[in-house]
DNA sequence: ACAGCTTGTGCATACGTAGTCAAGAGTTCT
DNA sequence: AGAACTCTTGACTACGTATGCACAAGCTGT
């Protein structure tokens, strides 16, 4: 008949649990939880005065200590690299909608850069895996699953999940030799078409500012570029090429890097949205014209390649659609819906979305620059 | 001696505990655990033994266990509402970058328009609060606080969350009659240096596209540029003004529309930077020049305000400063640092950004459209 | 040599929920 | 009327970690 046995740590006053109400209903704790869990072995009149007890006692389950009973904590963890990427946005909307959608938490998680800390434990037992902070805390049991989205290819975070068996899929970039399930774009194929289309248009001087080599999507990227300008036998000089991350500063950068060259191209690829639009406010600030003077091309089809101000041609790739494909390939993991053996790989496809920043090179190919000098200098362009 | 007394639920297959750690060790759960924590008591040797069971194990603390007893969950919930602004990233990478810097967890959660339920339970017990889904998961003790960023003004959220005794923050955006500890920009204040220095140039003509009045930042922002205006005996007819979401569409609109009116405004007022830049792009399209047509100011000073196609002038809020502070302030809070009673409202300086989209009004302050009017049509300024 | 102290360790329990098992009360069937 | 059932409920335990308490062993000082 005491009001309380266990003192209420006087820090959150109400802290109401299934056997306060439980008391408070005259029933047992486990009739309280099979009230909440909707068990239908619960009579009807018992089961209003324990609703009634809730409603009265302000009660909330916790969460922990579910999680703790069901060893299932209902959170999915999102790995990303650089969080202030105006690209990530378009990313985590739609995982927070689907992961929401079907009663989830999402986690977020940022991936250091490990720094290969000298070697403490280097002669770490058979078979034991380094535990980064990273990674102690997808593996503390806190996570249900993980969903990696910026994966260097040398990574080793998805090679422990593995060995450890939670459940992860990779979203947008790949790591090769871990078998898991993925939602990708086939952006070879995508490089390929905004290539192809450029070549159509009569473009012979190609530049192009690729993504970093350690990441499936920049290497794929630059190999779909590669292949296409192969296949119309045109060469991509190295100087024509610069390589740099997935920003807005490191495609400004390139670009009046490029634009140096003489003679300059007269179509840039870029490695994606934000690399294209550094590039294009770098045509901005040197006075050049888009694209009478330059075309430019982008990958992603963020909303604002759509901007007035840009206009930028791009690839598109379904990034709603790839990130709750992604979700969805998790939770049927994570809930036993997959066969443990296979794996699903489903790459969508790119599509090419034309606007006004890729157009047929200027009259002559000739540029500006290139006029004080004699012409087809350095250019071995096959017919 | 037996190897396993409880199967190991098949499913992960390596689900190690500090028991068994304990028992590959030769000691105690007990010991297991002090080690663990760094506990001085135990001795070197134990303690080499244990970490090296622990190495070999691979074992990884339980972070549900661990909450359950220790009532500390170390996460914190951040609650947004249109994930997909291009404004949060930028608040949610430092928010990121702090939380984990004190070693907690980051959950994103959003809050939905609450649907305003047929009255259910309408006659819930007196002191008793309607439970959303968001209350739900932020109150059932799997996080340790909130932080508050959208709030509407007339959100329940805050005042449940106050009732609960829940640790919470509000950051950006306040909502007034509830003591809370808070992070925001003076954002009346802000509004005001830009519309002063507007002023200063000679504009006499404004518009504005104000934010929606249920947020504390569209109505202060607001409150101020009327302020300013009044100070400087400048009317703001009706007409001049349209209210619209913080979002990139509705300033493209509101801009269409404001440059039909006649004589049209010399300047423009922006609810923020995103509002700015969809006017912008609406001059573009319009085929108005910045600022020789019309003026455009922001406020936020996101990074994409210094492209050099926008080259928008702005006033600053210092996010990531305020960020990281309402991280400080909540986990203050969470872990007993701040005197109960006390809030601490944390009201941060604005500054003006000067680049290039605001300058004098054209020569003589007749617009275009406005040649074929008479002159001063509806103009009441006062000189 | 003995009281008192320090150090190191294990035992037992709390945290809050889910779910297993058994038991009591009623019901139906033969 | 007794057997077999169904329905409803409570007692109990597992989940994994942290920690108060007790205790054993070693150590110090007089």
């Amino acid at each position: 008949m005491d009001t309380s046995i266990r003192q209420p740590t006087a820090e959150h006053p109400a802290n109401v649990t299934s056997h306060d109400v439980a008391r408070a209903a005259g029933v047992s704790q486990s009739t309280v939880s099979r009230v909440l869990r909707g068990d239908p072995r619960v009579a009807a009149a018992t089961r209003e005065r324990v609703l009634a007890a809730v409603d009265a006692m302000g009660y909330v389950p916790s969460d922990v200590g579910r999680s703790l009973s069901t060893r299932s904590t209902r959170s999915i963890a999102i790995v990303v690299t650089d969080l202030s990427n105006v690209f990530y946005p378009y990313l985590i909307a739609p995982l927070h909608q689907e992961t929401s959608a079907q009663n989830y938490r999402m986690v977020l998680f940022t991936e250091e850069v490990e720094p290969l800390v000298e070697g403490n434990q280097s002669q770490a037992p058979a078979g034991e895996d380094e535990i980064s902070p990273l990674l102690d805390r997808l593996l503390n049991r806190s996570m249900d699953g993980v969903i990696l989205t910026t994966s260097r290819l040398d990574s080793s975070v998805p090679k422990v999940l593995s060995r450890r068996g939670m459940p992860f899929v990779f979203l947008t970039r790949l790591v090769e030799g871990v078998a898991a399930d993925s939602a990708v774009v086939d952006n070879s194929l995508g490089a390929s078409l905004a290539t192809s289309e450029a070549l159509r248009l009569g473009h012979q001087r190609f530049g192009a500012i690729f993504g970093p080599s350690d990441t499936s999507t920049g290497r794929d990227r630059e190999r779909g570029t590669r292949a296409a300008l192969a296949a119309a036998g045109v060469e991509l000089p190295d100087r024509m090429v610069r390589h740099s991350p997935f920003t807005y500063q490191s495609g400004y950068r390139a670009m009046v890097d490029l634009m140096a060259e003489n003679p300059r191209p007269t179509v840039v690829i870029c490695a994606n949205d934000l690399v294209a639009i550094g590039a294009f406010n770098a045509t901005n600030t040197l006075g050049l014209r888009v694209p009478d003077d330059v075309s430019i091309v982008g990958f992603d089809d963020l909303p604002m390649a759509a901007w007035q101000v840009f206009d930028l041609t791009t690839v598109r790739q379904p990034m709603e659609e790839m990130a709750k494909t992604a979700v969805r390939l998790l939770i049927d993991r994570i809930e036993g819906r997959t066969e443990s053996s296979a794996t699903r790989q489903i790459v969508f496809e790119p599509q090419l979305v034309m606007r006004g920043t890729l157009a047929p090179p200027p009259a002559g190919g000739a540029t500006e620059t290139a006029r004080s000098d004699p012409p087809a200098q350095q250019l071995t362009t096959s017919p």
